[in-house]
DNA sequence: TCTACGGCCTCTAGCGACTAGAGGGGCAAG
DNA sequence: CTTGCCCCTCTAGTCGCTAGAGGCCGTAGA
């Protein structure tokens, strides 16, 4: 116990002004403080921040993250609503990689037109100025 | 010539606002206004704003857009430049590909590994929870 | 004793590429 | 005369941080 908030950084892997952003948003509860004021954490801040990097290292919305910490806090919940979360965030990874695959070979043809001479003549300025193309909304990456 | 900022919008397939805020960051150049002070566009400005429009769709950032724009302004320059700003595009493409592969094989195995109990049980929340994984820097997306 | 260092604090602003909204003007049709 | 549509400017919000200013506190070395 009384960690301090650079601890918990290194503990966890999360930095220090990340961490007290994730408190103002209300992902990691406000802590104890030290009689300068100091944040101080225990065990369970550690593994919630873990908890927290992990997700968002896969991808994980803050709003999705809280509710993955909402839903574990209660062990006897049946975890389909877990499952829920996740599959819906994987069909959005999925739905990312297919359109930038779609946008890789796009690329790829352009750039393989490409002869190397004047800008006058380039492919890859010809295709950009060809207004005829349309990829449905601009792109979210 | 002449054109409302609402049909160039609908011609360029660009938002309005959007219009208004590309002439604020000067990727469109400041247009000229009717006696009512509204903006009024031509047939360049047409062609100028679905470039963009498209580089935009294939993802090309704005930097890497203004630096086109400039490019495809003189018809007699070699357009190696060109080449590099594409190739260099379709770098940052390839690796974000990569790293949404490898989010959705973890993310599939996760999600396999849940047998539908309870979330004390879950393997989504305890592989969320596991500080052993680290997947480097926090996704760029 | 002075001072440098490191860690902590709060608060504000910036990133990219828009999007949304407030609050208003002007013009034509019904 | 009012309704609707298009246009205007300006400000603030989105997401997930990151950077910076300016300051406190305690310790360790010269």
């Amino acid at each position: 116990m009384d960690i301090s908030i650079g601890e918990l950084s290194r503990r966890a892997g999360v930095k220090v002004p990340t961490i007290r952003y994730y408190e103002q948003v209300g992902l990691m509860p406000l802590p104890s403080r030290s009689e300068a004021q100091q944040r101080r954490y225990g065990e369970p801040e550690v593994a919630r921040l873990n908890f927290i990097r992990h997700a968002r290292e896969l991808g994980f919305e803050m709003d999705a993250i809280r509710e993955l910490l909402a839903l574990s806090s209660d062990p006897e919940r049946p975890c389909g609503d877990v499952d829920r979360i996740a599959r819906r965030h994987m069909a959005e990874v999925e739905k990312r990689i297919r359109k930038l695959t779609a946008l890789r070979g796009e690329l790829r043809r352009m750039i393989g037109e490409c002869g190397q001479g004047r800008v006058g003549e380039c492919r890859v300025i010809q295709t950009l100025a060809d207004p005829s193309h349309d990829h449905g909304r601009l792109a979210d990456h």
